[in-house]
DNA sequence: TCATTCGGTCTACATGTGTTGACTGAAAGG
DNA sequence: CCTTTCAGTCAACACATGTAGACCGAATGA
């Protein structure tokens, strides 16, 4: 076996066990050690590979970025339900390490955060009334919320399908976007 | 000073150091020592009167329980919506530490899947629908979501004032309890 | 007043962690 | 074929942490 296929399987070994344990524990809980046993490799190898850490860290829990949001109110309800139907989808271990990571270490909640941030703008950015900030940070509110309740809470009503769950959550999605207060305060 | 008066003083400020501790930077990364300095006491001190870190953090982290939530679709939205709003006032360091540390301590995980059942429970029982639970959990879901939102990642459009967002939220959380999707599958 | 309790402080230990560096053997390449 | 490179392994270090125990001085109570 090839010198540079071989290295390329064992770091992406390592960035596999990486993800699973992150998310699975965390930052802290989790060890270069653990890694290293899971990947079947060695702490000195992981270390020499990804430099520390932290560096690790960052490229296991690296957010895909969600596609752009943009058009009417309509279309808009439309892609959110979209983009939430999939995060509701089964093992997405992606996004999970920088989700469970986000309460205890720092950078992690930056990238969630601007993860967060940059879907509310677009999505306030086509949005009616005064409230139109607080009305998508609500949306970003109740994806959260429903992401973290069912792959890491578990709460017991939200291990429906996701079909079931968007039966129920869509429409206030809907309601949030188009469903707009009229301007002026109370 | 007597000496009871003394000890009851020094526990209570080695408990809120710890509170306020725990919520900032969650279980692992907060250390006895840590607390001890901002308590301005000693580390063996809170051994001493606690037990040990475990012990001292069920102590900090302890969910006070939400009064009963009973009555009339309309009455449960009533006081869901009230909940609520106290959950998004400020400082509520109370339960922040079990909210942060849940994603990596196993027991706090346990706390606040308790107290969020407890919650959904009560309420699903007075729902009509078949999807009952399902609604239920999406309230709890978007509470999650909401408290998370402002006082763990502090999104943008979250730090309006409870009325404002309370305005926008209170809508949703009145269609998930009064209009029921009728019986029977789509 | 004198012995005792106990809040408070200090030091030390065992352990687990990230990280480093030396070493080994096989692939690479002239 | 011989030298160089490099993936992989092993042992060790420096450090932080939870925890235990010795010690000191003042409040307590007989």
């Amino acid at each position: 076996m090839t010198r540079v296929e071989q290295r390329r399987r064992t770091e992406t070994r390592i960035l596999t066990a990486a993800r699973q344990l992150f998310g699975e524990q965390g930052f802290d809980r989790t060890t270069i050690r653990a890694i290293a046993t899971r990947a079947g490799s060695d702490p000195g190898l992981v270390m020499r590979y990804f430099g520390s850490k932290e560096k690790l860290f960052a490229q296991a829990a690296a957010i895909p970025a969600d596609g752009p949001i943009e058009g009417s109110p309509e279309q808009i309800a439309e892609q959110l339900i979209a983009a939430l139907t999939e995060k509701l989808a089964d093992e997405p271990t992606a996004a999970l390490a920088a989700l469970r990571a986000m309460f205890t270490h720092p950078e992690a909640a930056e990238e969630v955060r601007a993860a967060m941030a940059a879907q509310q703008q677009q999505v306030a950015a086509q949005l009616s009334g005064d409230d139109a900030l607080v009305r998508s940070g609500v949306i970003g509110a109740l994806t959260l919320g429903l992401v973290i309740s069912r792959h890491l809470v578990r709460l017991d009503g939200l291990d429906a399908s996701p079909a079931e769950l968007m039966a129920v959550a869509g429409p206030l999605i809907e309601e949030l976007t188009t469903g707009s207060t009229e301007p002026g305060h109370n």
